[in-house]
RNA sequence: GCGCGAGUAGCUCAGCUGGAUAGAGCGUCGGCCUCCGGAGCCGAAGGUCGUGGGUUCGAAUCCCGCCUCGCGCACCA
């Protein structure tokens, strides 16, 4: 799919602005693994007690109670595997570890309704309903933070996505990109981190150059003049588009002399000597470039807080001062006239060269830059930094942490964290549509959002995890009905608001207290319950994996379980208990979709 | 050849960092329904989790070998 892109971006830094902060919910001290602020209370009972039961039966200190969901909720709210964890340092059999602990339990203090032995040794918690759907009330009381935690403590994480060469403009695999990073970068405001997102442009190199010499060809030809497109240069329409804004800007015949000249010489594969001019087309291809980049991204809703231009860090002298830092810590060394780093100190498979030769040109090689802008971020104050990438340039994971220890300055081994993302193809009428390369000719993220709008893009490149290899349906994601998880879920959604809307309720104004939901009994709603008191957890779980996918499935069958309840139950007209509870589920459901959307970029629509 | 990723139901994919009888959607088969807002709902069939070992109370999940597919392996970015 995506070939020579990554590379990031455009300028007008901003400041580091932070968006979307939340009130920090507290976490549980170590309830379970990734602690489930909403069900807090009833679980951190359950734990003291535990732990009271366990100390009496002569378990070892420090013992780790893990509280997990169990798969089946025939099984009950809670579980956990204390008992089996044990047998071997107690040299008893797990059940009958279970058995004691289960006698020892004081069920009132814990919290829970009932608590039963099973399988090889599980022991399995029951809440009463009523307790079970208080939960809820929490998210009707503060719909805004729902979802929210503070695992990033407000610490500072650089997230850098997109990072296209100016060269061409986007294509699916930059769309996933887009909506990756972006995602993740959600994820993480919402668990309590300070973020930045950064799009990181290359602006210089080799790529440029042939740019710029493509457009030079482009532009000849359109004055009558014969020409070619240069060894690895661009094909595209777009470079037409670009010679012929050039051209209507200033066709002069003092232009039209150079570019002959010029022309000649790219003939002869020589440079033109009238750098002036290249120069000049390259600056205006370029401008044009991120031009068209920032348009596709404003259409896709994504923001950048900085866009850092590669050509700073030589302008800057922080390109230099990296090379200096190298040599001077040692790990540098000359051969056949070009520089190297002797990565391989580092977990390389092969050392790099920094500085090629003469007879290549002298220049630097693409990661010096690379490492230069790292030591930037770092210096920045990012503690952490996150690149998300196209799985095509893996490669550059071990040369920049190795770059990056090379200097010596103290920067983590697996910094910066990456987070690499599988290609693209894009289906459509049937068939997979082919990307020429020699043409230049591919799906852009502009075409899909025109051809399926913006919420189903985000919505399919946000479904499969990044390791997958994804498959972009089009006619699937154009589709507007049920079969479309987007819209399935966009209409969850706008059913809840619906009820609201017909039963004249402002849903925004609506409190609860637990004696609310106590009639809460049907199993479509303890399902339901269950999913949405899920999310908190879900969202930890997913910003600290890195891995959004995780909200696109929970939304899905969230969604689902909102259809069942609604199909199966009424609200409005109901009892006024029964009413009553079932506007407080509906209004957790919608604030946990809604939630859930947020998170992915996606809108909530209240009606469809 | 080396590195990374993937291999789970007919198809597309989940599987929450080692748990109980491996799940969902679509498709197939059988039945029900027409209700705040739109054909939705219930059930069934369908699996040697690529494969062979190992680790342990317990493996789709962790380790090793092999097979298949994708991506990468520049003095390109």
């Amino acid at each position: 799919m995506h070939r020579r892109r990554r590379r990031r971006g455009p300028p007008t830094p901003g400041p580091p602005a932070t968006r979307n902060r939340r009130s920090p919910p507290r976490r549980p001290a170590r309830a379970t693994r990734d602690g489930r602020p909403e069900r807090r209370v009833s679980t951190d009972a359950l734990q003291r007690e535990i732990a009271r039961a366990l100390a009496a039966l002569g378990a070892p200190e420090g013992t780790s109670i893990v509280l997990e969901r169990p798969r089946d909720p025939g099984f009950g709210d809670w579980t956990t595997n204390v008992a089996m964890t044990l047998a071997k340092p107690l040299g008893r059999k797990p059940r009958d570890i279970a058995t004691e602990l289960v006698g020892t339990l004081d069920l009132v203090a814990a919290g829970v309704a009932r608590a039963e032995i099973a399988g090889p040794g599980f022991v399995n918690f029951r809440l009463d309903p009523g307790a079970q759907a208080a939960g809820i009330t929490q998210v009707v009381n503060a719909p805004g933070t729902f979802g929210t935690g503070n695992a990033g403590a407000g610490r500072q994480v650089n997230v850098e996505f997109v990072s296209a060469n100016p060269t061409g403009p986007l294509h699916a695999g930059h769309g996933r990109q887009a909506a990756l990073g972006d995602a993740i970068a959600t994820l993480l405001e919402w668990t309590g981190w300070r973020v930045s997102r950064e799009f990181y442009y290359n602006d210089g190199g080799g790529q440029i150059e042939n740019l710029a010499r493509s457009v030079w060809a482009r532009l000849a030809q359109q004055m009558g003049i014969d020409a070619t497109i240069p060894e690895g240069g661009y094909n595209g329409e777009y470079i037409n588009e670009i010679a012929a804004a050039i051209l209507a800007d200033r066709g002069s015949e003092l232009v039209r002399s150079t570019i002959e000249e010029g022309a000649r010489a790219i003939a002869a594969g020589q440079r033109p000597h009238e750098a002036g001019l290249l120069d000049r087309l390259r600056v205006e291809a370029v401008r044009a470039l991120r031009r068209e980049q920032d348009l596709d991204m404003q259409a896709f809703g994504v923001r950048f807080d900085t866009y850092f231009l590669e050509s700073s860090l030589y302008r800057d002298g922080q390109v230099d001062r990296t090379v200096a830092a190298l040599r001077k810590a040692g790990h540098t060394f000359e051969q056949d006239g070009a520089l190297f780093l002797r990565t391989t100190d580092f977990g390389d498979d092969k050392d790099r060269v920094m500085r090629k030769s003469g007879l290549k040109g002298g220049e630097y090689t693409y990661f010096v830059p690379d490492v230069a802008y790292h030591v930037t971020k770092w210096e920045r104050g990012f503690t952490r930094a996150i690149n998300v990438q196209g799985a095509d340039h893996h490669s550059t994971v071990t040369r920049v942490r190795a770059g990056l220890q090379a200097l010596e300055m103290g920067i983590p081994k697996g910094y910066p964290d990456f987070v690499l993302h599988q290609m693209v193809t894009v289906m459509k009428g049937g068939e997979e549509v082919k990307i020429s390369k020699r043409s230049g000719s591919y799906v852009t993220v502009r075409d899909l959002i025109e051809w399926v709008g913006r919420d189903a893009v985000r919505y399919f490149f946000l479904m499969r995890k990044g390791d997958s290899q994804l498959v972009f349906d089009v006619d699937l994601a154009r589709q507007q009905n049920e079969e479309n998880p987007v819209y399935y879920i966009q209409m969850a959604h706008a059913r809840m608001c619906g009820i609201f809307r017909v039963g004249e309720v402002d849903r925004e104004q609506l409190r609860a207290t637990g004696a609310d939901v106590l009639a809460l009994v049907e199993p479509e709603e303890q399902l339901l319950v269950k999913a949405i008191l899920d999310f908190p957890a879900l969202v930890a779980g997913a910003a600290e994996a890195l891995e959004p996918h995780r909200i696109a499935n929970w939304l899905l069958e969230t969604a689902r379980l909102a259809h069942t309840w609604y199909h199966k139950h009424h609200v409005l007209g109901e009892p006024e208990p029964v009413m009553r509870a079932r506007l407080v589920l509906a209004r957790a459901a919608q604030v946990a979709l809604r939630n859930g959307l947020a998170i992915l970029g996606i809108s909530a629509p209240e009606r469809m």
